[in-house]
DNA sequence: GAAAAGTGCGCC
DNA sequence: AAATGGCGCACTTTTC
């Protein structure tokens, strides 16, 4: 177990070069191999289930002026050849190079050697929120750069489903050549731009999670089974009565369907539709009446009939969606794979660039589970933990620093209850408010929010009183996009909007984005990414066995040994906070001038309420962090 | 009959 | 005219 050359926490000096010196130039490096997999088709051909195969790998290999074309028709075990090409290189080009990352790693290489270039992930920094999903696809960039498009007649039948081990082989080493040259020009195309725009930095942050992920999407996470199976239980038998009730009351319509429902509530309970301060009902955008929860409990009953049907759909609309959502489908997957549930990253997604992810099997995504569902995650085995650290009050930190607040810095140094200055701001504006009700409010002015009930508009105008740095940082960007269509934050990433105006009444166009972007964008596709790929690694290098399962916008969690808590204490703290500091300052030039907190929780479940928090040391953010 | 649009709801 | 950001998935209805 005491392996001569690991530490149980090595620190941060001991890790791979290109992350304790940290050098997006290394992209201009004329040593590097591109490559591109043909695979059997299974789930599109993920390397994480072990009947796929690969049936064909084309790359070339560059070194100075050379340039090799190489491929290989057979599986992965045959493939040395190219694995020792990877490592001799300095970096890896490859379009989505998450996939394949995980097909290498099965190859034999150790995936936590490697830089990557992801072409995917380039056209997506360039674009900042101009493109995302599948227009960052090899497809449409060939298309929309004029390119080439791809060879039509064996991506057509890719696309139907045919296994391209049933190809003939011919035709695909040439669609996999092409595929393979076209993703090498794409390459050099955008690392001229990338550089040109200062944008490498950003698309170097974006890469380094990518083995992180391909890495962690083998893991998955695992539910108590005795849980999962007592509640799927109840709720089943539960709504059974319901569905009873429901049809009693409705007479049998179907109350998914938003139309039918809204028939029953407006024409035959004749409940009157909520209104705006206009008096003209809030309608959905297509101009039908609403029949979410928010409006439908807003209704106010008159009489029994109306009182009895609130009631009873209100329960059963939360029941069903349990089942449907979550406790149907993690029955399943105890009953079948004994509980272990796994999801993949999404990293090309999202406007803002942070993660999204997709349900693998069970189709249950890992970023939207209930709160109160938790309890539901366990470790595998006795002895382990679930653990989770996340980054404190991160995205209300980020936005201070953005706006050099100065009341902010105060409020986060000092502890200060800002739910607490929302309840008291709404209470005194005529509408009693707890301190819990106030948490809604709090920060939908980082969102760009001005409407609302007086009381709430009071509010945010008191909130852009008292956090002056931030409303003005938010009142320039709006500037910014105004004037020149898109917005160059201060850690190089650039958003666009492009033909922003302003309409008569003095409203800008794309306010509550050009507000919120950068505050979501550089805490959760910047900092914790940054968290997760120093943890990764670290651990690598480490004779800990804790492992990263699942991240969740400002949070991380893990699954580790009881006695592995310190470690786990330990390196949330340094990777949540320290490392951020100093990847920010020597990769993107940024100090940041706010405390990073965080706080971690370990248990037998998931959602452990004892929490321990930490928080930045003074000279981290307010001197020069020597 | 499949695809797209519309609506709603879980999370941060 | 409206004016809180970002997602993925279930389900119904509309469109082609």
């Amino acid at each position: 177990m005491n392996n001569s050359k690991k530490q149980l926490l090595p620190t941060i000096r001991d890790l791979p070069r290109f992350l304790c010196e940290p050098d997006p130039y290394i992209y201009l490096s004329n040593n590097y191999v591109v490559l591109d997999y043909e695979t059997t088709n299974k789930d599109k051909g993920t390397a994480l289930r072990g009947d796929n195969r690969i049936v064909l790998a084309c790359w070339h290999a560059v070194l100075g002026e050379e340039t090799e074309v190489l491929s290989h028709y057979g599986g992965e075990y045959e493939l040395s050849e190219l694995v020792e090409a990877v490592q001799r290189a300095d970096f890896l080009v490859a379009h989505n190079a998450k996939f394949e990352l995980q097909w290498l790693e099965r190859c034999g290489l150790d995936i936590g050697e490697v830089v990557v270039y992801d072409t995917m992930l380039g056209e997506y920094v360039l674009g900042g929120n101009r493109w995302v999903g599948a227009k960052v696809g090899l497809d449409a960039i060939a298309r929309r750069r004029g390119l080439g498009a791809k060879a039509t007649l064996v991506s057509n039948l890719i696309k139907n489903g045919v296994c391209p081990s049933d190809i003939p082989r011919a035709w695909l080493e040439k669609y996999c050549a092409r595929d393979v040259d076209l993703t090498h020009r794409l390459f050099l195309e955008q690392r001229r731009e990338l550089e040109e725009h200062g944008l490498l930095k950003v698309l170097y942050t974006r890469c380094l999670l990518t083995p992180v992920l391909a890495d962690i999407e083998k893991n998955g996470m695992y539910l108590d089974a005795e849980r999962v199976e007592a509640a799927y239980v109840a709720a089943e038998r539960e709504l059974f009565d319901l569905n009873v009730r429901l049809h009693t009351l409705t007479g049998g319509i179907n109350t998914n369907s938003t139309k039918q429902l809204a028939k029953f509530l407006y024409e035959d309970l004749k409940f009157a539709e909520v209104k705006d301060y206009k008096g003209k009902p809030l309608r959905t955008p297509a101009g039908a009446p609403r029949t979410d929860v928010d409006t439908i409990s807003s209704l106010r009953p008159k009489n029994q009939k109306q009182r009895e049907f609130l009631e009873v759909y209100s329960r059963h609309k939360e029941v069903s969606n349990e089942l449907t959502k979550y406790l149907r489908k993690w029955h399943e997957c105890c009953e079948n794979d004994g509980g272990h549930l796994t999801a993949f990253f999404n990293q090309h997604m999202t406007q803002t660039h942070r993660l999204s992810s997709s349900g693998a099997k069970y189709r249950t995504q890992f970023q939207n589970f209930p709160r109160t569902y938790k309890p539901f995650f366990t470790a595998p085995t006795d002895k382990w933990l679930v653990g989770e650290c996340d980054g404190s009050q991160l995205e209300f930190r980020v936005a201070v620093h953005l706006g050099r607040d100065e009341q902010g810095l105060y409020d986060i140094e000092h502890g200060e209850d800002i739910h607490g200055f929302t309840a008291q701001t709404l209470t005194e504006a005529g509408e009693p408010t707890d301190r819990q009700g106030a948490k809604a409010h709090t920060f939908k002015p980082l969102y760009g929010g001005q409407s609302g009930t007086h009381a709430q508009q009071t509010y945010y105008q008191a909130f852009r009183l008292k956090y002056k740095g931030i409303a003005e940082a938010q009142q320039r960007w709006i500037n910014e996009v105004l004037s020149t269509g898109k917005l160059v934050t201060e850690w190089g990433m650039v958003y666009h909007w492009p033909g922003t105006k302003m309409s008569r009444s003095g409203y800008v166009d794309n306010t509550t984005s050009i507000c919120n972007y950068p505050v979501q964008g550089f805490a959760t596709a910047e900092i914790i990414p940054i968290a997760l790929v120093f943890m990764w690694h670290r651990l690598r290098r480490s004779d800990l066995q804790m492992r990263i399962v699942n991240t969740i916008h400002d949070s991380i969690i893990m699954l580790l040994p009881e006695e592995e808590q310190e470690d786990f204490h330990i390196l949330s703290k340094e990777c949540l906070i320290n490392a951020v500091y100093d990847y920010l300052r020597c990769t993107y030039n940024v100090q940041l001038t706010v405390p990073l907190g965080c706080s971690v929780s370990t248990g037998k479940h998931w959602g452990s309420k004892e929490e321990t928090k930490y928080e930045a040391e003074k000279e981290l953010y307010r001197g020069n962090g020597v």
